[in-house]
DNA sequence: GTCTATAGAAGGATAGAC
DNA sequence: GTCTATCCTTCTATAGAC
């Protein structure tokens, strides 16, 4: 079949973890809902449950950051993308009970000082977001020293929405953290000028 | 004796929750640390666990909601208010370890989608710092229909760099928040006059 | 190699001694 | 009422049957 058994484990996994978070989430659950033997787990991840959350942390960031690149990519210019990105999220949350927010920010607040490993992974995703997003407000036309600054602004505040609007069921502080988003990049492509 | 056991039970609950999040802290874990019997949990919180958390979630808002009355009150103008909260939030960080940021970020996404009555007691508190946030903008000058956005903006960002600079153990996305949320500030200080 | 059964520890909760 | 001992479940992890 199209999807393996490694691939269905993964997939649940990211799913609970958003969810249920790092330690909300059982091995048992997991091949439960991925219809999977218990003994998969640790044939297709020899190092447990530390390596399998290592695995969909890395996993979850890149089909995020993907999922950015998309929205901004089909988007005709850079101040449109990002108030369609948080427009996105904002419907995406009301549509799934306010479950479908980042997937990782859970299992990062989790493990930031209880789990060295994966506290590293989330490290990574975010680092990579930040470079993805600074190099893609500089091409447009941010200026050099700013571009960093516009994508950290845009990732602390989608991800402080996320925790107000999931906690809140309501999409307002998503709304609202969009459009102060908005207003601090177009003052940013101002300085260019 | 000054405290009782029932609040080195909170205390101790409050601190393992920000550091290890609700389903990462064991109850005799927090009698341990306590240095309380194990029954007294019960005894003082009949409704276990869940009772305990709802305590620790609203006690800990009603704290967090102080400090920031404190700093905001010890500041000559609010402006400077919001630097100076932002970069202390940024010092208590670096020198706690990264642990010491949101007390109930990590108990609110972990139970958004798991624990009703929980999620209610994190949105109280959210809902509680919005508009004393609101209140503190509209009163030092920010339109009325502006000053709830405003609180919005700072919390959501301060959360959402919680996440990141606890993540990456670095204060950079405090202190990009903090500039980011200052500029918010003075924009809608502007339009006011 | 796929899967089941179980070990050993830790979880929340409770009963009852004192 | 304070505290201890224990219950039952669930957890991660492993051993070994097939």
């Amino acid at each position: 079949m199209a999807v393996t058994t490694r691939d269905r484990i993964l997939d649940t996994t990211a799913e609970l973890f958003r969810r249920y978070g790092y330690t909300g989430t059982g091995l048992k659950q997991i091949v439960a809902e991925a219809q999977a033997p218990f003994g998969s787990i640790y044939h297709h991840f020899p190092g447990g449950k530390e390596q399998l959350g290592q695995e969909v942390i890395l996993r979850s960031g890149g089909m995020y950051q993907e999922l950015f690149e998309t929205i901004l990519g089909a988007s005709p210019d850079i101040v449109t993308g990002v108030r369609n990105l948080f427009e996105g999220a904002a419907e995406l949350l009301r549509q799934t009970d306010y479950a479908d927010a980042c997937p990782i920010a859970t299992v990062a607040l989790e493990v930031a000082n209880s789990n060295e490993p994966l506290r590293m992974a989330t490290a990574e995703v975010f680092e990579g977001w930040i470079e993805a997003g600074a190099a893609r407000f500089a091409s447009a036309g941010v200026p050099g020293e700013k571009a960093r600054d516009v994508a950290i602004v845009l990732i602390t505040s989608l991800e402080g929405a996320f925790v107000l609007s999931r906690a809140m069921r309501d999409t307002e502080p998503v709304r609202v953290a969009g459009e102060a988003t908005v207003v601090a990049l177009r003052a940013a492509l101002r300085d260019a000028a």
